[in-house]
DNA sequence: CCAGGGATCCCCT
DNA sequence: GGGGATCCCTGGC
């Protein structure tokens, strides 16, 4: 598991930098939703706002693990499955895991996913965390040394290769 | 194992 | 008109 931050307007990395655009305006909206972007011209990218409306912070998520519906998952991947070794190539990179999901900016951008009632939601668990180590932000050139990254320690499902995972850790 | 480049398109300037 | 919160494949060591 794999997430990373964006603080809003103030941050350079983020989409709301420039202020409310049509593109970004969920992430000004009210916390819980989710904000579906595309990126490349061929991923789409899950955030889901956190600040009270208004403000626009948001969580990326970049690597999850797959628990279930695997099946599904390796379908929309269009990927083989010879062992657990495949696992992470479901789910772990931002665009992965939207695609393993289903997940489009026309189907799920806006949707509340704080919901059971939308087809995209968040929800516990029961998931006991052995720490989470903290790292600087991937794939961005503006402020990527803010220590924004997290990951579950101990967990494999992250994206960025070795060197983003083997040093610079704290824990909490 | 790592670095580099191409694909591909939406949004904003 | 250009850049981008990515992925995948290739080639070199």
């Amino acid at each position: 598991m794999e997430v990373e931050a964006y603080l809003g307007e103030k941050d350079p990395a983020a989409h709301a930098a420039a202020g409310r655009t049509l593109r970004n305006a969920v992430l000004f909206g009210p916390p819980g939703h989710a904000y579906v972007y595309f990126i490349y011209g061929n991923h789409y990218c899950l955030n889901v706002s956190c600040e009270l409306e208004g403000k626009a912070g948001s969580v990326l998520f970049r690597a999850l693990e797959p628990m279930a519906g695997i099946e599904q998952m390796a379908r929309a991947r269009e990927v083989e499955l010879h062992g657990p070794r495949d696992l992470p190539k479901l789910t772990s990179g931002p665009g992965r895991l939207a695609e393993a999901f289903g997940i489009t900016r026309d189907r799920d951008n806006e949707g509340d996913l704080t919901s059971q009632a939308n087809g995209l939601w968040i929800g516990q668990d029961g998931y006991i965390t052995h720490g989470i180590g903290v790292t600087r932000r991937i794939g961005i050139t503006q402020a990527a040394e803010l220590p924004l990254r997290y990951t579950l320690l101990g967990n494999s499902f992250v994206s960025g290769g070795a060197k983003y995972n083997r040093s610079n850790f704290a824990t909490s």
